[in-house]
DNA sequence: CAGTGGTCTAGACCACCAT
DNA sequence: TGGTGGTCTAGACCACTGC
């Protein structure tokens, strides 16, 4: 509990954020102007302005000048992957994806933890391959709460061509505002090893991402594996 | 080129990384407040403050209320080791050092391509290892031009308790402000699997970083081997 | 207590976008 | 041309630090 009530700005930033959450305002959407949400908020402009300047940094909303403030989302054609950080080593951009498989299974105890679950509840399991240039270089599994995903399909998946989280947005209302990822070497078992072309035992980056919605609620976890021979994982330090 | 000039609150951030870059204010030092600030670019507070917040937000400086605003430093009490990302599964924190060596080498063309020397230029090369609980974890490469780094010896870094960027401010006056790296997945060799006490082969967590001081100067390429059995590099995406 | 950064307000003017 | 966000200013008041 802090001594003295959070300021004005950060209370107003919260409120936004809960209204995101509850859906007032779509991805994609444009809020209120500024000057329309400090009369809401009985605040001055200067102080609304603040909130949503946090809010843009952290990539919650997007400021367009001359045209509003919008709702980020994963289906702005600037960045289908936002969050995988894999480049070619030349730089060449862009994946072909492979739908493996979907089906609704119990989760385990550790997916149920992370994902705040009860043992056993059911979450859909997706697996899939990212390809460069025809190579394999990505293979995902992932689980999601069926709760939230309910009708999650392999034919809904096969239907959709944009980015998967730009599917969970217009399908289920769920908007990923940032993950958390846990980095090793592992070696490749064989299963990996022959869906990813590599022999077995070959080192691959091991990536666990857990991710989060409006309100740090987790609701996926994701299990990658990718095959560094041509491509890197990058990562900016500051 | 831009149509429009640079915000003032942007060249004047500018001005004031140039006067960090020149030493005009050396790491942990205090700046002058935001008013003489204002007074010496001939701005109103206001702007001082927005280009200090971009400084902070930067890492470049740390506000401190009712003190003052600080040079960053790595020497600071809270963040030994601000730029390594590899924590422990159980969240247990430190690393005990040991020097393997420390020697004058001319550049490889790999080397000096990246730190923007010529060919064969004298670059100083220096091993270690980082330890965990007494079990090795972090065998680290590390090329510093001798330009700028002259007198780094095997005694010098001996003598030193800190961190290594912070013998770096301290004694040669370069303040690391941040950095890129490339991950990969890589199988030990004999040297890495003898030193790191792992088997010949195994998987380990390759990062390459790329170190930059004041105005994107980079002046430090290091490669680093992680054993990832019990700790795991972590990343937060937003 | 003096000096510092942190918050909040109010308003002027500009640059950009859509129509 | 009207509405949006972006810049810049000016000043009041508060919270915190260190002497």
């Amino acid at each position: 509990m802090p001594k003295s009530p959070a300021p004005l700005y950060e209370q107003i930033r919260q409120l936004i954020v809960a209204a995101l959450a509850a859906g007032e305002w779509r991805p994609g959407d444009a809020l209120p102007s500024e000057a329309a949400l400090a009369a809401r908020f009985g605040a001055s402009p200067g102080t609304v302005r603040r909130a949503l300047d946090e809010l843009a940094a952290e990539h919650l909303v997007d400021r367009r000048q001359g045209s509003g403030t919008f709702v980020s989302t994963h289906a702005a054609p600037r960045e289908p992957f936002r969050f995988l950080r894999l480049v070619a080593d030349d730089e060449a951009r862009g994946f072909s994806r492979e739908l493996l498989g979907c089906r609704r299974v119990r989760a385990t105890a550790e997916v149920a933890r992370t994902l705040g679950l009860r043992t056993a509840e059911p979450v859909i399991e997706v697996r899939r391959l990212l390809h460069r240039r025809d190579r394999p270089v990505v293979l995902d599994e992932l689980w999601l709460p069926e709760r939230q995903f309910e009708g999650l399909t392999t034919e809904v998946l096969e239907a959709h061509a944009g980015a998967l989280y730009a599917l969970f947005e217009a399908r289920f209302g769920v908007h990923m505002v940032r993950a958390e990822e846990k980095l090793r070497a592992v070696a490749a078992t064989p299963e990996a090893a022959r869906l990813l072309g590599v022999e077995e035992g070959e080192p691959l980056l091991s990536v666990e991402r857990l991710a989060f919605t409006y309100g740090d609620r987790p609701v996926e976890l994701r299990r990658g594996l990718y095959h560094t021979a041509s491509d890197h994982y990058r990562n900016d330090l500051n």
